[in-house]
DNA sequence: CAAGAGATCATCT
DNA sequence: GATGATCTCTTGA
């Protein structure tokens, strides 16, 4: 199995964010190495996409976004959560892909004591617990995604067939907060929600 | 099971 | 000073 390379973040973020899908997410720690198949995505598209972090224009926090593709963006949120995206397409066009869940396959005993939680299913089903599990922080903002902290494995399985749904959380983003930039492996239960 | 509240802080106005 | 790309726990039926 190959790391993914940055030729694949250069698409469109519509692509990246459903070919993600069935993929497998590796993170190298001190504490051991957790990884687990990617099962839920959304994404975050341009300047004009009212969901976009980036869409309130350049700034420190979105600094990221605006650089090459193959990049962790790592933001923390509601005074508890980190979220992982992975920057898409190319430098100056602002765009990512939110890893909402993952389905674990390595490291689970680490995963259980950072989450304090013996259920499979709670471990990574949604951004802020898979951030958790993983121990994804803003340390990580920033990181290549080709180096040897974080990155991407392609799938053993072919693509899967995926479901898309709107975004969850962006009531606030006018006529795009029902596009559906939510991309989900069909049926499976580790997403955060059908 | 569904709905609601609270936790808590970096970021931007 | 307000607000979130969330999660967990509590409540009530």
């Amino acid at each position: 199995m190959d790391k993914i390379q940055r030729s694949f973040y250069q698409q469109t973020t519509i692509d990246v964010a459903r070919q993600l899908l069935g993929k497998l997410l590796v993170r190298e720690h001190p504490d051991g190495l957790t990884l687990g198949r990617i099962v839920e995505t959304e994404a975050y598209i341009g300047p004009q996409d009212l969901a976009c972090h980036a869409s309130k224009g350049r700034t420190r926090r979105t600094e990221v976004m605006f650089g090459p593709a193959g990049h962790a963006y790592v933001y923390f949120i509601y005074g508890f959560y980190n979220m992982l995206n992975l920057v898409t397409e190319i430098v100056d066009y602002p765009a990512a892909v939110l890893i909402r869940a993952v389905e674990p396959l390595e490291g689970v005993e680490l995963m259980k004591t950072r989450r304090r939680s013996n259920s499979l299913r709670d471990l990574a089903s949604g951004p802020g617990k898979l951030c958790q599990a993983f121990a994804i922080d803003r340390s990580l903002n920033g990181a290549d995604l080709c180096g040897n902290v974080i990155y991407v494995l392609d799938g053993a399985a072919p693509l899967t067939k995926f479901s898309t749904r709107p975004r969850v959380g962006v009531d606030y983003a006018g006529k795009w907060k029902n596009k559906p930039f939510r991309f989900l492996i069909r049926g499976n239960k580790f997403a955060s929600k059908p």
